[in-house]
DNA sequence: ACCTTTCCATGACAGCGGTCATAGTAGCCG
DNA sequence: CGGCTACTATGACCGCTGTCATGGAAAGGT
């Protein structure tokens, strides 16, 4: 992802999500967190003073902010602005990696959602992720043409048939799953733009 | 779910899976699932000489050949006999236990798929509960009247859907997602069934 | 009665988890 | 130099986990 080498909290946080999003929350250690991230172990307890749960509440943060913005990033580089190139693109950003890792990896707010049983923290961290997320989909949806009051529930169906089919995906350690949404779902977002507004938003 | 009381080996399945969807792999302890099952701890070993691996496994199968099975049950209760109509079926099966319980529980299968990176033994068997849960959907809308190549899409389409509006609907605590993926969805599965079949499958 | 199979009980072990305590280093300000 | 702050290092603690070893109870067949 955004492989920058900033300061070493930073790097720590985005180690942890990467390895949240590999090996789910109770799997992945604070001792794996800093070696990951080429940072001393002692500075997890200088930089996380709240411990693990705010280590896993910084990576799903990060996480959600860094989803939100791809979307910005994907509207930009869109060849035919509309609702289901964009989904498109959201999905191959995730068939890529498979692609070029192997690997299919998962999604980190996901991750923390399943376990989030011990922590309410961690709970409200996804939720607020998956709202950073939302929120921008929803905008390039009314961008592309969507009217406003179908732009949420939309984008509410565009990222919880992402979520699932990454973990069919990874069950299935194909890519089925995620192409299959990507096609079967295109139609119906079109579908939401008037025809007045096919081919001409900005 | 089904709460009857058959062996002891039975139910620590059943207890494996209430408590793997509840609060992940990683987090459900064998001695919780031996209380939790009302079972005797050293019945573990002696059931599951394969250790968690081998229960973990059977718990997803379990899930996976009851959310197949669910599907019959809904296909006979259903008021009409639409695709959509089924999906809101298979939503309304979370969102009420929402209401009754009070708490968003998981999915096993999604559980055990986002934490399966220490086995490929349990993402083996996600991916065969998928199947066993994809099969019985997909032969259902061909009931209903879906051309049989869109089935399988369109089982995929909607269990993605499914598993996805669960993980944000627990992560903000709210059946929102899961309603409106039911109702956005709907029109896109209906649309499906060529026009001269509406009203009249068996 | 006796023995075999199935099932249950319990304690021990080794490993790893997060967290805390303590102490050391680097840099900057006076 | 002294003192202060930011950061790093390391080791110890306690709790928990899965697993194993050993031994005890039924049960049922002969």
């Amino acid at each position: 992802m955004a492989g920058v080498q900033r300061g070493p909290r930073e790097r720590m946080v985005f180690s942890a999500a990467q390895l949240i999003r590999h090996d789910g929350v109770g799997a992945t250690g604070m001792r794996d967190v800093a070696e990951h991230a080429n940072a001393p172990r002692g500075s997890l307890q200088h930089y996380f003073p709240g411990g693990k749960e705010q280590l896993v509440g910084e990576a799903v943060a990060w996480a959600g902010r860094y989803a939100g913005g791809r979307v910005a990033r994907f509207m930009a580089d869109l060849a035919e602005p509309t609702p289901s190139a964009l989904f498109a693109a959201m999905v191959r950003q995730w068939t890529d990696e498979y692609e070029t890792a192997g690997v299919l990896g998962g999604c980190p707010v996901a991750a923390a959602t399943v376990d989030c049983a011990a922590s309410e923290a961690t709970r409200e961290a996804a939720a607020a992720a998956f709202t950073t997320w939302r929120g921008p989909v929803a905008e390039a949806l009314t961008e592309l043409g969507v009217p406003a009051e179908r732009a949420e529930p939309l984008a509410t169906l565009m990222i919880s048939s992402l979520e699932g089919a990454i973990i069919m995906a990874r069950a299935e350690g194909d890519v089925r799953p995620l192409t299959t949404v990507a096609r079967e779902l295109g139609p119906l977002l079109d579908a939401a733009v008037p025809p007045d507004d096919r081919r001409g938003e900005a």
